[in-house]
DNA sequence: AGAGCTTTTGCGCATATGCGCAAAAGCCTA
DNA sequence: TAGGCTTTTGCGCATATGCGCAAAAGCTCT
């Protein structure tokens, strides 16, 4: 686990890309949190990240009846480096063109 | 098109990601050289390049009976950081838990 | 225990993705 | 034009992915 093929395909997906946007912020956001600014459903969001989580890009806590999702912490710089440049990109449907 | 999430689903593929990496040498590849290279068969690597050329990576250049393909020349800075990024990341199953 | 939260998970379904195979399409040389 | 390259593309298939829905699982508080 935790290829490069495994991390990428994490980001590779819309929500998942917004949501680790939101996660990159440091601080922790339960999943009701992520579905209200994403839009999504509790179902959808809650399996968006198990994935960014089993991709080690994310880690969760359990606190109350909530589950925090945070980035994960001491991620490999190479890790980090595509997630940076991943949310460096722009984001929707921007023409990218030379 | 060009989104990121295009880009990074290009990069998301194990043989994409080993064709990136040649290209990324700034040298013409035809296709015959990556599916020898990479172990792919004909049609297989034909299209994962097209995939590549869609997600505005790479270029194509007909050459006799051949067709080069080479890194996309003045990529956006954000899009060329994804690809360095991916491409820093372990090639492989290897382990990057922190 | 019971009500009311939040979150996860099982199920089925629709679509996307990756693949092999074989035919077609380009191109060069004889 | 015919033969032999390289590359692309149409087809069918198997698997992966993403989704909604509803049930289940945790948790808190009374």
């Amino acid at each position: 686990m935790f290829t490069a093929v495994e991390i990428l395909s994490a980001l590779a997906e819309p929500t998942r890309l917004a949501a680790a946007r939101l996660l990159w912020d440091g601080q922790e956001h339960c999943v009701c949190e992520l579905m209200q600014r994403l839009g999504a459903t509790q179902s959808r969001m809650s399996r968006h990240m198990s994935v960014l989580k089993a991709a080690g890009l994310a880690v969760d806590r359990r606190d109350a009846q909530w589950v925090r999702y945070r980035r994960a912490p001491n991620l490999p710089p190479s890790v980090e480096a595509v997630v940076t440049a991943a949310l460096g990109l722009p984001i929707g449907r921007d023409r990218m063109a030379a």
